[in-house]
DNA sequence: GGAATCGTTAAGCACATGCTTAAGTATCGC
DNA sequence: GCGATACTTAAGCATGTGCTTAACGATTCC
């Protein structure tokens, strides 16, 4: 089992590629197959799986194969993990704890009405 | 000159790695010199300086050298950067473009009054 | 059934990462 | 000045990343 620290890990790698930042932003706004994703690039297919393999492996997103048609959409947890991390951070350095709770509960509730 | 994709890339990358995370961590808390960063790890200490190195080149921290003695302090435009990019995936995936654009405002003001 | 479509696996290659040890340099305290 | 302190540089090494091409597998359409 992975711990937050490595989930954290996978997460922020993910992210840290123009690619797979492209995937995510283009499946935030609506669901998509593989050969969808790699149509605007310049890129051979297996490359773009990798790219997508490795964004599952972070739970950033999730896919469905159907047929021979693999549909990926986002996961928006991993996403609010990282986020979390972030604003945690800036709390802590803000000096106000306070503001970082009334925070953290805003973030569930944005997730429990959308996840 | 960096535009903001390869920015995103350096910042996500640095906070892609434990020890990393680690340090802006603790710098969030306050500044310390690397000779403090390294204490509590078993890492030798041209280690901790390329992590250092790297966090750096992110913008994520920034350090000064007085006499013999390098102190680092945290940079907190690049965490925002890096949560703003989170936080505009969520808006979107929310469906709620207006709420992004007070969380804009929100963040600059913060950022207005800390940075 | 055979061709086109959609995805997947495998192999390989150039380069980056994350450490190490060994050997520097620059300051500080006496 | 001289030893201790606080980095810093350089070299090397195992492993990981991000691509490629070539070949394979599984559906779908006619």
């Amino acid at each position: 089992m992975l711990n937050d620290s490595a989930r954290l890990d996978l997460a922020f790698h993910a992210l840290a590629d123009p690619t797979r930042r492209g995937f995510v932003a283009r499946l935030t706004r609506s669901p998509a197959t593989v050969s969808e994703l790699a149509r605007p690039l310049r890129m051979s297919l297996p490359a773009v799986m990798q790219h997508l393999r490795l964004l599952e492996a972070s739970g950033l997103i999730r896919s469905e194969k159907k047929g021979r048609v693999r549909t990926c959409r986002v996961e928006p947890k991993a996403l609010a993990a990282a986020e979390l991390w972030i604003g945690e951070q800036r709390a802590l350095w803000e000096g106000r704890l306070d503001r970082f709770e009334t925070y953290v509960e805003e973030l569930k509730d944005r997730e429990s009405r959308n996840g």
